[in-house]
DNA sequence: AACCTATTCAACCGCCCAAAA
DNA sequence: ATTTTGGGCGGTTGAATAGGT
């Protein structure tokens, strides 16, 4: 049996809403409250849907709001609890005082969702591409190993050229510092040319065919610190300690181009020091959060949300903030 | 200056679920 | 027990804007 609409869709206004609009709207809630959306257009004087007036309220008008960016912080946790629980978006808008489920949306698939494919780990399994084809990769024969392996290439060309080869003028300067270990094939930055750019898909290559081989291998040139408890302070969770979902850690320091280039802390998180216990309070902190009935619902993005032993690449923090041209 | 393309984000849609009738 | 209703949620759309050619 279908519902009746919720207001008549010939005798209501849609699209922008004006600001004198949102002053009807705003004066009458704040004398008379939220308690029938049905009836509140009606009263105030709106040619709106009920349901239009809850979500300009809600995701806009609401005074308690926070418009404007997000903070490095905010991002980091709605990474971190992405990685858990998925695209339960008023989950991790809950954890982020001001944020709307809505903006929270809008930001990952708009920014987020592209920065983390730039540092190439897959939004959805918060793994790294290379691990996930590694991990396809053993259900699969040799040769069609190879076939995967092109295939991917390319699915990722795009994105690894550019992490690999991009122009960053003061790069070379770099290297005879010390700050910024190399990108994934390590070795001095040349502007690309034609040959560069050979040598690049034959690095991509090598890394491919060594991920696929050895999935649980540490990528060249920088050994993963194992020992790294970075410590993140967590919204909404009583003490600070290392935030490791999904194998991952999110380090303290900052997502965004504050400080001194920091980027999130790409130590690695080996599965056996650091995930279970802050796995559990980190978890139990969300289903603390989550309503009784909902507690058993499935994880969207499933299966293993603890799942460990994962690698990031390697990558400066230019990039993981200017991913992909 | 004009046009085209990409990005952002407010708003809408349709489904789900719990509570009320 | 069944149906109706209201509210919440995640996915998607499209207008506005920014940036590039």
């Amino acid at each position: 049996m279908g519902r009746i609409p919720c207001c008549e869709k010939d005798n209501v206004k849609r699209g922008q809403w004006t600001p004198e609009e949102d002053n009807k709207l705003s004066s009458y809630i704040a004398q008379h409250g939220t308690r029938n959306w049905r009836l509140i257009p009606k009263n105030a004087g709106l040619q709106r849907c009920g349901k239009s007036c809850r979500l300009r309220w809600t995701n806009y008008l609401r005074p308690d709001l926070k418009h404007g960016q997000f903070t490095d912080a905010e991002e980091q946790t709605i990474v971190q609890l992405h990685s858990v629980v998925g695209n339960r978006w008023s989950l991790i808008a809950a954890q982020l005082p001001g944020r709307t489920d809505n903006d929270v949306k809008n930001h990952w698939n708009t920014k987020l969702k592209k920065k983390l494919s730039g540092m190439g780990i897959d939004p959805v399994t918060h793994k790294p591409f290379s691990h996930l084809m590694a991990e396809i990769a053993t259900t699969l024969a040799p040769p069609q190993v190879a076939h995967l392996a092109e295939a991917a290439l390319g699915c990722f060309k795009d994105e690894m050229l550019h992490l690999l080869t991009k122009k960053r003028i003061d790069f070379q300067h770099q290297q005879s510092g010390t700050t910024q270990s190399g990108n994934m094939g390590g070795g001095a930055y040349v502007p690309h040319k034609h040959d560069d750019k050979d040598n690049t898909m034959e690095k991509i290559k090598l890394g491919f065919s060594r991920a696929i081989q050895e999935p649980d291998m540490q990528p060249p040139n920088k050994p993963w610190d194992t020992t790294g408890a970075t410590s993140v302070n967590f919204p909404g969770v009583s003490s600070t300690f290392p935030v490791s979902v999904s194998g991952y850690q999110y380090g303290s320091s900052s997502f965004g181009n504050e400080g001194e280039g920091s980027q999130w802390s790409q130590s690695m998180c080996t599965g056996s020091t650091c995930t279970a216990e802050h796995h559990i309070q980190l978890h139990k902190k969300i289903e603390d959060d989550m309503d009784e009935d909902t507690r058993g619902k499935d994880m969207r993005n499933g299966s293993d949300i603890f799942s460990s032993d994962c690698v990031l690449w390697d990558i400066p923090s230019d990039d993981l903030m200017n991913p992909t041209v």
